[in-house]
DNA sequence: TTTAAATAGGACTAATTAGTCCTGTTTTAG
DNA sequence: CTAAAACAGGACTAATTAGTCCTATTTAAA
């Protein structure tokens, strides 16, 4: 369903909206730790999200990332798996065909388009800002 | 969310229980053009399927692939899926954690489960045999 | 009985995704 | 002013997934 890069991805941001709720700048190794996702992999991901403008980064010395108050209180998961994995989840057949629609329908396709709409309904509707709480109350975790 | 494999597999098996309705074995050539999928792979795929009894095999000229009447009455499609990605999809965590729980559950947690369960319901309830009427009635496509 | 059509299966290659590493630049602290 | 801590980004390597190809075996038909 996600790619490593959007699991890391979401994970991270999750993380600096934490921590950026505080105030506080996260490092490459803070945020990678947190998840326990690979640091130099991390590190590209965390430039996507940057150049996508949902999080903000501070070059040099006490440098690090964070997530501007402003966009952190509309941003939710698709605009994060939208950003490293592109469409695809909205627009790809589950069979394979080349594009999913009603004219040219897949077999599963019915069945399939109801599950698709939760999906993206369910990413779209969930703040990141909501998921750092949950986090910051210890109710979920970022690793096992 | 499935693999190549799994949805080639997917492709010919809903191809083969109409075929078999109508008691016609088909080769892999047909089996694979009818999904536009790759033949070789298809092949293979094809073998996986038989070792784990979805799918009965002819040797030989005239032979070909076909789906046992008895077995075509239920086969669903999480029987396929499991078969060829194994049981991923029920049991991996959405983000990535090292497995899903209720104990250790990850920030998407909550939302994800009730949209995992619907999937596998859905896997679970839909019948090859239901897909391949609407196949034969030309409400659905297996390739555009 | 030979031949050709077919599946079975292993070994291989190609493409994609995952992940690392190095070099450059920015910035702050000493 | 210099050193060290950090991000930026490109080039590279590793692992996984996707897909091919060849050889052996089976079997029906000529
Ligand atoms: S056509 Fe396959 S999911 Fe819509
Ligand atoms: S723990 Fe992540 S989906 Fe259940």
């Amino acid at each position: 369903m996600l790619s490593k890069a959007c699991e890391y991805g979401i994970k991270a941001t999750v993380f600096l909206a934490q921590q950026s709720k505080n105030d506080l700048l996260s490092n490459v190794n803070e945020i990678a730790g947190a998840g326990n996702s690979p640091v130099a992999f991390t590190a590209k991901i965390l430039q996507q999200l940057a150049r996508s403008g949902i999080v903000a980064s501070v070059k040099g010395a006490q440098g690090g990332f964070y997530i501007e108050k402003n966009v952190l209180r509309k941003l939710n998961l698709l605009q994060i798996v939208t950003a490293i994995d592109g469409d695809a989840i909205t627009t790809e057949c589950v069979l394979g065909l080349s594009h999913c629609s009603e004219i040219n329908p897949c077999p599963m396709h019915s069945k399939y388009k109801v599950i698709k709409a939760e999906i993206v309904n369910m990413l779209h509707t969930t703040l990141v800002s909501e998921l750092a709480d949950d986090l910051d109350q210890k109710l979920t975790f970022l690793k096992n």
